[in-house]
DNA sequence: CCTCCACAGGAAGCGCAGGAGT
DNA sequence: ACTCCTGCGCTTCCTGTGGAGG
């Protein structure tokens, strides 16, 4: 059968040839490119308020909000590696831009920590306590001598866990150093966010802002052929995908990172199928392959309740009207599995945790004489959700 | 108009693990 | 060896609340 063999191989080395991309980095969300579409607006009001660097001046505190996917984070990398660029042409470069994603390094002490070393300190990533980080990081901040301008991105996802203290010690920093200087730029995508913090950190946090409006599905549209013009192989795109992954974004409020994601999977599954051409079915595929791995790498992260929650919702057919219910299904599912139950209000918080993570959606309903609670519903495919379960528990050997 | 349901969700704190400094 | 720090998952106790039914 030695035929047989060198069939796969050929077969094999035949299929990859064909590839579709010519560059599928382009397609990540973190690339940034040469040129943002609709996003001019932004770029200039940026660069304005930043532009102080160029003088060796501090620039005010900027404070950034849009839903997610509206460019955000590329907008801002982009100013910055330009202004950098430019600083470095004319020969002053006295400032240094540090990026701390807030989702990622969700503590004080992490956001701290992050920083430190993002400026050639060194913390350990516990043990010490966060007035001796901190303190570490006025040192490196005066030794640079120059202006640090600290991007803080997702700075809700940690506000909301740790409260905004850290945030009225950092636009403060600047009265307690002798040298360099911070300032500082925060990203959020919870539109309401500024309301609650506190007026302090509120008004010195945000002496600018800019407004980040979700793309339409033609903006989308216009992002994504940018990008696949690089991307793909030219005539790799079949007709009407880019249109379908605009669309199909610009219903989940206009997402590029979504769109492009879905483009490059897409990409990925014609390739895979050995097709030249992607065509609008690979795209329907691509779709529920990220579904599929956006919720197992979130079940992976799940704490034992957590996981033990969510299959009760699975196994009760995907939704629960009241809190109650679920706590009475989830509790006897664990006494089941021979696992001490949490309480009620533990599973509170799981399904908050479950609802930001996506998986599920839940609604505080009023039921007047019958009570205050919560309606949970999964938030994507029961089956999906099950087989994600069902891998981690084999994962753990169980 | 008042009551009272069935919770939501805040506050405090606990025990443990991982680690620093002394 | 000892004290002190943080994060994490969790419990206990608590106050707050929109509206159906009286």
């Amino acid at each position: 059968m030695s035929s047989g063999t060198r069939d796969i191989v050929a077969e094999t080395l035949l299929k990859s040839e064909k590839t579709v991309f010519m560059n599928r980095e382009v397609l990540r969300s973190d690339y940034i490119p040469e040129y943002l579409p609709h996003r001019e607006e932004q770029i200039r009001k940026l660069t304005e308020v930043l532009s102080p660097l160029l003088r060796g001046e501090r620039p005010s505190n900027v404070f950034i909000y849009g839903l997610t996917g509206t460019g955000k984070t590329a907008v801002v990398k982009y100013v910055l590696k330009r202004i950098n660029e430019y600083a470095k042409r004319v020969g002053n470069n006295m400032f240094l831009p540090v990026y701390i994603n807030c989702r990622h390094e969700s503590t004080t002490y992490r956001v701290l920590s992050t920083l430190v070393e993002s400026l050639g300190g060194k913390v350990p990533f516990t043990g010490l306590s966060t007035a001796e980080v901190f303190r570490r990081l006025k040192v490196k901040v005066n030794m640079t001598g120059g202006i640090v301008v600290i991007v803080l991105d997702e700075i809700d996802a940690m506000v909301k866990r740790v409260g905004d203290e850290i945030l009225y010690r950092l636009t403060r920093v600047n009265e307690e150093l002798e040298r360099g200087k911070v300032s500082v730029i925060g990203i959020t995508n919870d539109v309401r966010f500024r309301d609650g913090l506190d007026p302090r950190v509120r008004s010195s946090l945000s002496e600018e802002e800019i407004l980040f409006p979700p793309y339409d599905a033609l903006q989308l549209s216009d992002i994504l052929r940018d990008r696949a013009s690089k991307a793909f192989r030219p005539d790799a795109v079949g007709e009407g995908v880019i249109d379908y992954c605009a669309s199909t974004a610009a219903r989940e409020h206009g997402d590029a990172r979504r769109a492009l994601d879905l483009l490059r999977v897409a990409g990925e599954v014609a390739e895979r199928l050995g097709d030249n051409v992607v065509r609008i079915e690979h795209v329907k595929i691509a779709r529920e392959e990220l579904e599929s791995d956006m919720v197992s790498a979130v079940v992976k992260t799940l704490p034992q309740h957590g996981k033990m929650v969510l299959l009760s919702i699975a196994l009760a057919g995907g939704r629960f009207s009241t809190t109650g219910e679920l706590y009475i299904k989830y509790r006897e599912i664990s006494r089941s599995l021979g696992l001490e139950p949490v309480t009620q209000r533990r599973v509170s918080d799981i399904v908050s945790e479950l609802e930001t993570a996506g998986l599920v959606i839940a609604k505080v309903v009023n039921r007047g004489r019958y009570g205050k609670t919560k309606e949970v519903e999964l938030a994507v495919d029961r089956n999906i959700i099950i087989k994600s379960l069902r891998d981690e528990a084999r994962a753990l050997g169980k």
